[in-house]
Parts: structure tokens; C-alpha cells; sequence
DNA sequence: TTACTATATGACTATCCAGTTATATAGTAA
DNA sequence: TTACTATATAACTGGATAGTCATATAGTAA
């Protein structure tokens, strides 16, 4: 019988899953998204607005992040609230960032004298 | 004058930046490499057995993550071996694994009772 | 030198996906 | 009802990229 558990540490089905979690998170335009929910609640026009992108792009990208867990839709009258459900996305993003520091730092002091 | 410091917490730009990061681990092969080199430092034909992979694929992939600073490269005579460079890629995946985890449970408890 | 092994890379293909436009759906208000 | 607002979505297009194959590069060994 195949195994009721979740899929072993490094097999290629869990692989996949991470790596269908970190693409979701590879767009500017989605992160900005997810910053902008961060404050809280917003609609769709309120995210559109603050991200400066039209209403059908917001609209797609938080049918995206819905579907895969990370964020939540409440509806209100005629509007759609949207809010965070997955918190652990701004420990990543936290963690690159320094991440990303630390690399710049890195590189920087391997380079000629310019300052 | 432009600013030296770094690009402001929500800007497009850094948005732009960390989306790049999560875009390199957004591909199961890559993880898999990676997840190889979380034992030690390996030559391009170990990964690419240990991944089930051609010797080219894993290659590519390597030089893209290496371009991207997460994995170093050390010659030794006819070989290349690959190590990590950016250890906190393994927290990320920790974090990603465990928030999959959470929501698996929460779904699994919204389901009619199977078990 | 030649032969062999290990790795990198160029060219090509197929697939995926972000963005846009136009349209559909649905709630509100007159 | 009609008109308006907010959101979702289908269809399409262009660009990015993963995989493969063939070839180039380079180190080793005879």
C-alpha cells in the first residue's frame, strides 16, 4: 500500500511541492501584493491602486496566492476583502533579504578600492 | 543624487530582487541539487547520479546557481566540485516545508470525515 | 602526440506564464 | 427594471526558461 504519510525529505514529489511554493513567491508583481496585505485587509482596487497595476492583474494573481494557500477572501457587499493566510511568507522574504545583504557585502569587499 | 543605500522595503526594485531569489529555488531540480549538496561538496557526475539527471542539465543548473551566489565552485584537477555558499536556503526550504505541512492539516480538517 | 574523462556551452524546442483586452458576473442604488 | 461599481475570467500574445543534443574545452594518462 502506498504510504499514507507525506512524501520522504528528498524525494521528487515533496521537491516539487517546495519548489511549486518558492515559484508563487518568484514574482515581483505577486510580492508587492503580499507587502501591500501585509498592513492588512485591502480589496482589489485598493491593491491595484497601491501596486499601481490594473484590476484583472490583481484580480489573477490573488486568484493565484488563493489557491495556493496564502492568502484569504472575504466578501463585503459589493467587494472582495483579501488578507494573509500564510504569514511564514514574510520570514522568507525577511530571510533573502539579509540574505541578499549579506551577498552584496560580500561582493562589495571583494572589489577594488572605490570606497 | 541616487540613493547608495539600499532600495526601500517595498519598492519595485527590491521587490524585483527578492522575487529573483525565489524564482532560482522555484525548480525542483534545483532543489534536488541542493539538497544533494546539504551532505558536502559534490562534482557535477555525483549530482548528476545522485539526481538522475544528465551531466548537462546539471550543469546549467549549477551555473545558474552559481551565478545567483548559492553554490560555490572548486576545481581539483579534472573535476568541479559544488558546494553550498548560502546556507540559509536550507531555512527557507525548512519554513516553506513546514507551512505546507500547516495547511495540509488545516484542509484535511475542513474535509468531510474519512478518518 | 592520442585517447579518455569531466565539465561547460551553444542551438534548438517545447512549455509555462505574466500581462492585456474584452467580456461576464454580481452586488448596489436609482 | 436600468445604470453603475467591483470583481472575475476567457482568449490571446510575447517573453522567459527548462530540457536535450551536439559540440567545445580542458585536464589526465598512456
Amino acid at each position: 500500500m502506498a504510504t499514507s504519510e507525506a512524501s520522504p525529505a528528498g524525494s521528487a514529489e515533496s521537491m516539487e511541492i517546495i519548489a511549486q511554493y518558492f515559484r508563487i513567491l518568484g514574482d515581483a508583481q505577486r510580492l508587492r501584493i503580499l507587502h501591500c496585505l501585509q498592513s492588512g485587509e485591502h480589496t482589489v482596487g485598493e491593491i491595484a491602486a497601491a501596486t499601481q497595476a490594473s484590476q484583472s492583474n490583481v484580480s489573477k494573481h490573488l486568484g493565484i496566492l488563493r489557491a495556493n494557500g496564502l492568502v484569504g477572501r472575504r466578501q463585503d457587499g459589493n467587494r472582495a476583502y483579501f488578507g494573509i493566510t500564510a504569514p511564514f511568507i514574510f520570514e522568507l522574504c525577511d530571510i533573502v533579504c539579509s540574505g541578499a545583504r549579506q551577498r552584496l557585502e560580500r561582493e562589495r569587499a571583494l572589489l577594488p578600492a572605490n570606497s
